[in-house]
DNA sequence: AGCGGGTGTTAGAAGTTCTAACAAAAGAGT
DNA sequence: ACTCTTTTGTTAGAACTTCTAACACCCGCT
């Protein structure tokens, strides 16, 4: 991972930056974006207020490097569930991916939410963001190659052209199935509806547990036909 | 529906609380929730800032209006499709009552975040969501203890049980078999997941068309197997 | 006709983001 | 080791925000 040679400055710059942002992290945590205050991040931090705005541009900025760090977050999780269960049958490997993403938005409500909760008005995603949010998707989409049988009628719908154009321009490399890559992203559209409904409380008087509900939705989303 | 008859005070009042709510939607509109300011909504109904607060106690109030407002009008709207289809085969119904829910969140996005993004830090929900919420989920679980065959097997897992008391403590009447609800929910999950992700542009760059994938997902709703 | 409650005003406190001008510190170059 | 330059942090302040307090006014109910 080449640990680039930093001059001092920029490594207390980049010390500086990363404390900033994990103190508005904490913010986020206790009182939701509109609570991610500059002045009060500074004075956490010991300094004044304008001493930040060394650091970044303004307060999007910050909250744009907070999205770009939980989207990178994310996807390593989700990655590292992927590569940890690689040998796995393809289901197992789904249920554990799904798991996995699911615990990582209930152990910080707030980042996911920050992902794709309201976004902010004037704000535009990296370009960065979308690359970041494709990874997450990935190994989703490569466990349905795999469950996806060999003798799936060939299909030339609209939808089917648009996924494989995507999946081209994305990722190159073997084109996976249509019917897989439609029902990888399907699968994914799922998990995020239970886990953003989950997330914000959603089912919080209804005493249903949400877990048994995501995990229901994962037995159906296997025993879909193909 | 008893049209309370109401002193001019009170009509005067209500009218300028619907003019202030309207101004708000605008500003939701053009710049986000946290584009919603009280002083700017007064001056555009030509009064100075203080004034609006005869009306709403404070921001949040005027945001937990927009809220409940949201919610019951997008009760309605599902409601209204499946009264207005209620001739249909409950799988037609299905489409139909889908397609209103997400032609309710598509022309009117910065509304349906606001039901459903981010919820804002001390904000707590008024009794009144959980019902209107309930309202515009009942027509998508009628639909499937419609579709639901006869002989189903009973189950008596934990999330069945709960689904059940739920609903019993909701609705009372009749109860629907088990397997209904859970898909029903599920269904509800799953068009919310997909309609926030588009409504928050998510597909934006990928060139696939989000109702396209929209209609698969409702196709796939009623190939599953019971 | 007059009284009282509802309504709108100004003034101002306490907070926010963010800019401008200045001072200090700290690394780099000679 | 001494300067030079760049980065950093400071204070001052502008332009906003929400929201309270005190006052004035006016409408409608009795």
């Amino acid at each position: 991972m080449a640990e680039q040679v930093r001059s001092p400055r920029e490594r207390y710059r980049d010390q500086n930056r990363t404390e900033a942002k994990q103190v508005a992290l904490e913010q986020l945590a206790e009182s939701g974006p509109a609570g991610i205050s500059v002045n009060a991040i500074a004075k956490r931090m010991g300094v004044t207020g304008p001493a930040l705005y060394r650091y970044f541009a303004n307060r999007d900025a910050l909250l744009s490097a907070l999205i770009v760090d939980a989207f990178r977050d994310l996807a390593e999780a989700v990655e590292g569930a992927a590569e940890r269960h690689r040998k796995k049958a393809p289901a197992g490997r789904l249920r554990e991916i799904a798991l996995e993403w699911r615990g990582w938005a209930l152990a910080q409500p707030h980042r996911y939410l920050l992902l794709f909760g309201t976004p902010v008005p004037g704000y535009a995603a990296p370009e960065e963001t979308y690359d970041l949010a494709d990874r997450g998707m990935r190994p989703l989409l490569s466990v349905f190659a795999e469950l996806a049988p060999a003798d799936l009628p060939p299909s030339r719908t609209a939808l089917d052209r648009q996924l494989t154009a995507w999946r081209a321009e994305r990722a190159g490399g073997e084109p996976a199935p249509p019917a897989a890559l439609r029902r990888g992203v399907l699968a994914w559209t799922r998990l995020h509806g239970l886990i953003s409904l989950e997330v914000q409380g959603q089912f919080a008087g209804t005493g249903v547990d949400p877990e048994l509900l995501f995990r229901a939705e994962l037995d159906a989303l296997l025993a879909e036909p193909w």
